[in-house]
DNA sequence: GCGACAG
DNA sequence: ATCTTGTCGC
């Protein structure tokens, strides 16, 4: 049973990325793209009862079939804080993700990876708590730079950091639509983080697994008794 | 020093 | 994230 450890303040929580963050894996060991079971994780909020739902998704990458899903109902345990995200969202997504019956062998985050202020963004953090495979992609750049990229789909440029480090793409998943950022979380080069989130990607902008895992979040929390 | 900042 | 109907388009 894997649980998130909690910090009691934010102080505490950087600590624990700091500690967590050097086990970010970046040899590949995840599917090739196209293959395998691939899980898409969200997470939805109800301020005024206090609760967070979250969704885990399986799809088959090769026909982008449903095949498994779960969710899990929760307390709001942590608040957002920019660059804290993962310690609000992860205890409900671990539970989400554990009560599935098959492993995936690549979970998509709705965030980043190491695209992160301090390196160890969501996608990360899920990576190295489940040691599963994971990457993150985002709907807007945060506080990150790019060029545009060309205007067709699987278009891509770097992401940078303000000091110049590449730390992800902005990659465009549909013909003139606004791009996409990846970004690397666990076990997973950028490359294949890019061309994951392209094949995921075959008609709308976000990729099906965020779209899956997005709306039944939502319906879990809409049918939500507490 | 202050504000901005994934969801 | 969330506040939110009808409407435009395939």
């Amino acid at each position: 049973m894997t649980s998130a450890k909690m910090p009691a303040d934010e102080a505490g929580a950087k600590a624990i990325q700091d500690e967590l963050r050097g086990r970010v894996v970046l040899t590949e060991t995840g599917p090739p793209p196209g293959e395998g079971l691939i899980a898409g994780v969200d997470v939805a909020y109800d301020d005024e009862r206090d609760l967070v739902a979250a969704a885990a998704v399986v799809l088959d990458a090769a026909t982008l079939r449903v095949v498994e899903e779960a969710t899990s109902v929760g307390r709001v345990s942590f608040p957002y804080v920019p660059g804290l995200l993962a310690f609000r969202e992860l205890p409900t997504v671990l539970a989400a993700l554990e009560a599935l019956t098959v492993t995936p062998g690549l979970v998509v985050c709705d965030g980043y990876g190491l695209a992160h202020p301090r390196r160890f963004g969501l996608a990360c953090h899920l990576g190295v708590v489940t040691g599963l495979p994971a990457i993150g992609v985002a709907k807007n750049p945060f506080t990150f730079t790019y060029e545009e990229p060309g205007d067709r789909r699987g278009d891509l440029s770097p992401l940078r950091a303000s000091d110049g480090e590449v730390v992800g793409r902005a990659l465009r998943t549909q013909d003139g639509i606004k791009p996409v950022y990846v970004s690397v979380g666990h076990r997973v080069s950028l490359d294949n983080a890019c061309a994951h989130a392209l094949a995921l990607s075959p008609r709308f902008r976000i990729p099906e697994t965020t779209r899956h895992a997005d709306s039944l979040c939502r319906r879990a929390l809409r049918e939500a008794t507490a």
